[in-house]
DNA sequence: ATAAATATCGCAATCGTTTGCGAATTCGTT
DNA sequence: AACGAATTCGCAAACGATTGCGATATTTAT
């Protein structure tokens, strides 16, 4: 099927030179004679001649290839992730190379040693939900492949992170919504053992203590999807125990909750605010739009390929944790000051 | 950085053998005696040797990389056909490479030169809503590089294509808000040089003329984002000439328009039904959830996979193109038969 | 015992490109 | 005229793995 590409020996061939003079030539070597590399030059482009990257990344032991694992492609914030890593990959021609772990940590694994043997340069994680044991993140920095975690990332290893500071934003938008009135607060909560999720928890819990509100475990409640979301609410509803504000730990969860609270007919923010968390494609969707935390998942991407690729090409030693800013995006799930 | 990664000449030199016997032993090769290839087997497992990705398609031309091109990432039809796509390449152990055009034409030539020159054993491709100039592709198709395209194909390439029967679909959406009583039915449409956006015009005309409606061009109205969605129908609104059933090109169309009318104290779907197109992950949380055409996209990444790695190794070249089947969803923002 | 068959392994070329080093040619200088 | 310098280019090895073929060594058959 593959038709022959045009390599530099059939250059070398018919002009009657040598490969090693197409390959000098071609890169303006100093060597070679003004005439020669004209011939060549123009031989080249009228054959379209590409070099082979294969080749090159044999020589070169470099793949110009990042590998990204990430929960789900399909989820908004991980693509928004994506395209920033691909943008700034681009830039700097590298190419990507994405693998979903779909939550399952055995999947991580072989993902893992999918894109060593891929001979990627580096590597762009966010970890499973459950991955509890990093001997596979370890296995791949012992071949001298460095990688970056981003919003998810893992205890214990030494490598860069790029993340938002979780605690201080949900300190934020909880502050916010008692600022804004709310006297009753809650939390919905995904698993404990994400930090993210935990740390934007204290923030929510800290904001009550430092503005007196009474605070104790009742007040977290685990939802992190549509579905729970949904479902906690007409739990709350039906003991007669709904707060007039809630803070979610993600837009999805925030989006569940309002879905039942117009389904019950609660006046939003009337008679409960809600803020969410990430910014994602569907909080300008939701009746009425969510207030959110902004989450810059471009900018996030954009950001952990920058230090890769700065990793990789000066080999640079230092670790380094880059926290990234945050903002409110205050809609009409929440009231005004 | 890059510390040695063990090769099949280490293994040799330790055990004092020559490399091919080695390279024979692993893929036990009647030639080699069982106690070489226990020596061998042992001590490539100790050494955790991994071979060569890009030796191997040097020698093959074979990279077991799969190129893709969509407009965008973060688009949530895209992405689902993204893993689709790379649940199949998993399982046939191919990598995948992403590259997003961001609907620019001109970014969608530079990615063919891209993947081309990584040598990639094919491509899938949705193209640019812009693209009207195909000379790049039928240059991928000169090397001798297969391409599948699918959603949107293009016209006069002979080469494999993934769809869903956009016309049929919108003929029986349309059907049913005619059925479940609506008499005054709007479309928004998209960009008209899309065949799937012009197929689903054609779809919802045809079941309007079916049922002896009164059709003509007024009732296409151009609006393919969630912003013009709203726009188009406050303008409709203060024009006294809302419909009493509204199908749309896609969900984030759709959400706009439920996002207008919701504002707008307009009961959906007493007063207005509106369907959907994509069956997008909005699509449940709108208010009401979203009557949608149900469009699978994992399904067809997965089936567009497949096509491709077949044609890949087993070289055939008959071009077919394949329609995947849509259902209708209804959910609450239609009334029910 | 000798030829033939078998078992076991190494040499070298190959994939496409790069690069140090040496070779050949031309030029300039005295 | 002769010698050194400069110009221009080719040879060959290297990257890691595969594979046809040839080279031993061992065994079997006659």
């Amino acid at each position: 099927m593959k038709s022959h590409q045009v390599t530099i020996k059939d250059i070398a061939k018919i002009l009657g030179i040598s490969a090693s003079t197409v390959s000098r030539a071609l890169k303006d070597h100093p060597d070679i004679s003004f005439e020669t590399k004209k011939k060549v030059k123009e031989l080249a482009e009228e054959l379209k001649y590409k070099p082979n990257a294969i080749a090159l990344s044999l020589q070169s032991n470099k793949s110009h290839i990042i590998g990204i694992i990430v929960p789900q492609i399909v989820h908004h914030f991980f693509s928004t992730v994506i395209s920033g890593i691909e943008e700034y990959a681009g830039e700097k021609a590298y190419n990507i190379i994405i693998t979903q772990s779909n939550e399952n940590p055995e999947k991580e694994i072989s993902n893992c040693r999918t894109l060593l043997s891929g001979r990627v340069d580096g590597m762009i994680v966010s970890r499973t939900k459950d991955t509890e044991n990093f001997d596979h993140f370890r296995n791949v920095l012992g071949t001298g492949t460095p990688i970056v975690f981003f919003d998810r990332t893992c205890h214990g290893i030494k490598t860069d992170k790029v993340v938002i500071d979780d605690y201080k934003a949900a300190y934020e938008a909880t502050e916010y919504l008692i600022k804004t009135g709310c006297r009753n607060l809650l939390h919905f909560s995904g698993p404990e053992n994400l930090k993210i999720t935990s740390k934007r928890m204290w923030g929510f819990a800290d904001a009550l203590k430092k503005n007196h509100f009474p605070f104790n475990e009742d007040l977290i409640i685990k939802a992190d999807s549509f579905e729970e979301g949904r479902k906690m609410i007409f739990k709350l509803h039906k003991e007669n125990k709904l707060p007039d504000g809630l803070f979610t730990v993600n837009d999805m969860t925030a989006a569940g909750a309002m879905s039942a609270l117009n389904e019950l007919k609660i006046k939003i923010p009337e008679e409960i605010s809600v803020f969410g968390f990430t910014n994602g494609a569907i909080s300008k969707i939701t009746s009425p739009s969510l207030s959110t935390v902004e989450q810059n998942g471009h900018l996030m991407g954009y950001t952990a390929a920058e230090i890769l690729i700065n990793k990789i090409e000066n080999e640079t030693h230092e670790v380094l944790t880059k926290i990234l800013p945050t903002k409110l995006i205050i809609r009409n799930s929440t009231r005004h000051l």
